[in-house]
RNA sequence: GGAGGGGUUCCCGAGUUGGCCAAAGGGGGCAGACUGUAAAUCUGCUGGCAGUGCCUUCACAGGUUCGAAUCCUGUUCCCUCCA
């Protein structure tokens, strides 16, 4: 059997490691507890998480037992980490919904079952921690200077502020790595490039506390090819729940990412075999779409399921190559009887939410972005009337490639 | 606690001898052209409502004025230096 980190490496996963050849002489050689944090910000995983996610179903596959650490307590500090401000005060019921809905979500991808897997929350060990005992026996370990050394921290040194809240934000998740190690022998914690500092401290940490050796390994962070962070739409952030992000959106997300990137996507982000994933990245030019279509379906079909994944594709291909089922296209359901009047376009886009407001609206139309069954329209007094609808249905197209579909009932 | 600087439209950031400011510029976003449902590039748009006029915006609350993002007072938050 192939070495986990090796396949990690392989498929473009990792970017730091604290003990490159011990780890993966480790990985190799017995079952090994690892764990990485999540704070509940949000009340929904996002593809960032993803990634990380993956690299754990890796890990799990290769017989390791990854520990999914709810950060209930580290979140009410809040990681400064790549922020310039200091984020929103988080109601402890915020955090606790947040965090059951973390834990729905994982159970879709990692086995829980019979002890293969944790699921731990530091709230358990972090909100009733003494601050004086804290302070005694882990405070003490830790260097301001160094501290102010990390990357996280200087950018926020420079510009903006820094609290004495956030500010201890790396101790409390070097705490973490400490209390797991001592409670699950856990001595690997993975994460994503942005925590590289936070893991080596608890890294250390452990060392000096407990005289052992712990490790610490990083993965390469989701960004376009000009280094920007991806995951983000105009919506906001890629879901991984349905309800946020509907799985024909977030089908359509992957399946409109940059060229450069779609190799590498697909080595991270899906199970293809890497000789697959290197045979659809060398493709050029048009032929790349291919490899496009089976990145969306792939992803999707492992956060969605195979079902969601079918549907999507279909829809898409619906939309954009012709043919196909269109049922899971995003539509809206409107009584027939508003349409017998006709309704004007600017007030259907609205019902839509295809714009905001009436002036977008307009705008959109007057600049030619917005079409009824494929048909131009730039006329934005235009009525909407039955006599536009074919079999109970009127396909809205804004700009190129967002679709809405109108349905009467 | 003291001294000083500052909070501007999604973000950054101009604008403070009061009217020409819905507010420069950049970024982002949206649309159009080109394409391959890509990238790059070019063009237009980017507070709201109504067809060109009205309404709500420049931390918050008051005030001066024919008129304030611009002046005054109070409040609040942030930053820097000092203690």
């Amino acid at each position: 059997m192939t070495n986990v980190y090796d396949i990690l490496k392989e498929r473009g996963f990792i970017e730091q490691a604290t003990h490159e050849e011990e780890i993966r002489e480790l990985l190799g050689k017995e079952k090994v507890t690892f764990y990485i944090g999540f704070d509940p910000t949000a009340d929904s995983l996002t593809v960032g998480h993803f990634l990380t996610i993956m690299a754990m179903m890796h890990m799990q596959r290769a017989g390791h037992r990854p520990i999914a650490l709810l950060g209930g307590g580290t979140v009410m500090v809040g990681d400064p980490t790549g922020k310039t401000d200091m984020r929103k005060m988080m109601t402890v019921e915020q955090i606790d919904v947040n965090a059951a809905k973390f834990k729905e979500q994982f159970s879709k991808f990692i086995t829980f079952d019979n002890d293969q897997a944790l699921m731990v929350n530091n709230a358990d060990w972090l909100r009733n921690l003494n601050y004086i005992e804290f302070l005694r026996e882990i405070g003490v370990h830790f260097s301001v200077n160094r501290m102010l050394t990390a990357e996280a921290y200087k950018t926020r040194l420079e510009k903006g502020g820094l609290t004495f809240l956030e500010f201890n934000y790396m101790l409390m998740q070097s705490y973490d790595f400490l209390e797991l190690f001592r409670r699950y022998n856990c001595v690997l914690q993975l994460g994503g490039n942005d925590q590289w500092s936070n893991i080596i401290g608890g890294v250390e940490l452990i060392r000096r506390v407990e005289g052992k050796q712990a490790y610490g390994m990083t993965f390469t962070l989701l960004t376009t090819s000009d280094g920007q962070k991806m995951g983000k739409t105009v919506a906001g952030a890629v879901w991984l729940d349905p309800n946020k992000t509907s799985p024909y959106d977030f089908y359509q997300y992957w399946r409109n990412v940059e060229d450069n990137n779609v190799e590498r996507l697909l080595g991270l982000l899906t199970f293809l075999p890497m000789d697959e994933v290197r045979r659809l990245g060398a493709l050029e030019g048009a032929e790349i779409n291919h490899a496009k279509e089976v990145l969306a379906y792939e992803v999707t079909k492992i956060v969605h399921g195979e079902e969601a994944a079918k549907q999507a594709q279909e829809a898409a291909r619906a939309l954009f190559a012709g043919g196909g089922d269109s049922a899971a296209i995003p539509s809206t359901e409107l009584p027939a009887s508003e349409f017998e009047q006709g309704i004007d376009l600017i007030t259907l886009l609205q019902k839509t939410k295809l714009v905001n407001s009436r002036s977008e609206g307009r705008r959109l139309i007057q600049q030619g972005g917005i079409y009824l069954a494929d048909q131009q329209i730039k006329n934005f007094d235009y009525l909407v009337k039955e006599s536009d609808f074919t079999d109970g249905t009127l396909l809205v197209r804004k700009g190129k490639k967002v679709y809405h579909q109108v349905k009467l009932i």
